[in-house]
DNA sequence: GAGCTATATGCAAACTGTTGCATAGCATAG
DNA sequence: CTATGCTATGCAACAGTTTGCATATAGCTC
């Protein structure tokens, strides 16, 4: 299970507890790695009695305690043997490529306004990316080794996102052409 | 779930039998959906308990007999108004860029390799789109409106390889260079 | 004749992921 | 003062996917 050694990533530098975790799956890892809270905690409990973290309660004033976790000598050898390993990729999925197999006249600019919506979506997330870029991987030569593959990390996502839109504007400039033509997307 | 809608969308054509159908699902859509056998066959029951699809044995000679399936005018109508509806785009997620996150010298070496195997295969699979683009959707202006939706599909396919190509390639370039210089990938 | 591949379908268990709900204190906005 | 949202953790049910196994016939190769 990948969801494991991502999480054991997420604590290569840092001891985070799982509502940290959670939060750093919404960014940086979680650009390649999605998780809810539900799993992460669970994968947590897991991981410790395995041996590979080890965690330590945290009391708060003013919030609600925290238990905070922290990858064990066990846990960074078994990261280090996982990434020797043999990965696979899961084939993405998506349900808008299904769907243009089914286009029609019909359905042309719903069609279209799904593909607007990734289009917004793409295009905060391109923004986002090179906005990190520019603060923290500007000069990749000079990172250190590490530093670089999440680098080269990011650099996938970006020109993914590129990609992607100027897919979106192939695709939008066709779909239009099939729209009759009486009726435009927001016509009643 | 989308599984059941792809097959719907198989099926738009042709009356395929399960078997048929996982070879499908092993090119065109399967290029975005990818589907096994045991939850192809299970889906195919499920659809046609709900009256989406209709069933009919086929005796063979030679071969063991089958069953083909068939929208029925009700699975036509739930695929039209599927279509129409919201669709999530299931993020990817992929090993390879959680191990990017664990760089190491003492890894890169191994990263380098894996990255290799994934440049063979989006190289042989955008040869593959190039051939039936090249072969079907040569002109998208003179396609039926259907055809031109999986031509885009197919469009964003290529794109993709592409991408990935030309990034695996800027990835390798900075492996090549934590790689310490003493051994290459395959020295002992 | 033994083993491999292809056709054709299916069950069952295990694993992974999503959704809904629950608790509980504190802060902030209206 | 009430509603909302944040911090922080967790259970349980369901949905979806993968993996291993099973069956049966036919043709091909060694």
């Amino acid at each position: 299970m990948a969801l494991n050694h991502a999480i054991m990533t997420a604590l290569l530098d840092d001891r985070l507890s799982g509502y940290e975790l959670t939060k750093a799956f919404d960014t940086s890892l979680g650009f390649f790695w999605k998780a809810s809270h539900q799993q992460i905690y669970k994968a947590l409990r897991d991981l410790e009695q395995q041996g590979l973290l080890e965690s330590e309660d945290v009391p708060q004033a003013g919030k609600p305690d925290k238990v905070i976790y922290g990858l064990t000598e066990g846990g960074r050898e078994a990261l280090d043997a996982w990434v020797l390993g043999d990965s696979k990729a899961t084939e993405s999925k998506d349900d808008m490529f299904v769907k243009f197999y089914n286009l029609s006249a019909d359905n042309a600019a719903h069609l279209r306004e799904e593909l607007a919506q990734r289009r917004q979506h793409d295009g905060e997330r391109l923004a986002l990316y090179r906005r990190i870029r520019a603060r923290h991987y500007a000069q990749p030569e000079s990172l250190p080794v590490r530093r670089r593959g999440i680098y080269l990390a990011l650099l996938a996502g970006i020109r993914h996102c590129e990609t992607r839109l100027a897919w979106a504007e192939e695709a939008d400039a066709l779909l239009a052409s099939v729209i009759p033509e009486r009726q435009s997307a927001s016509a009643r």
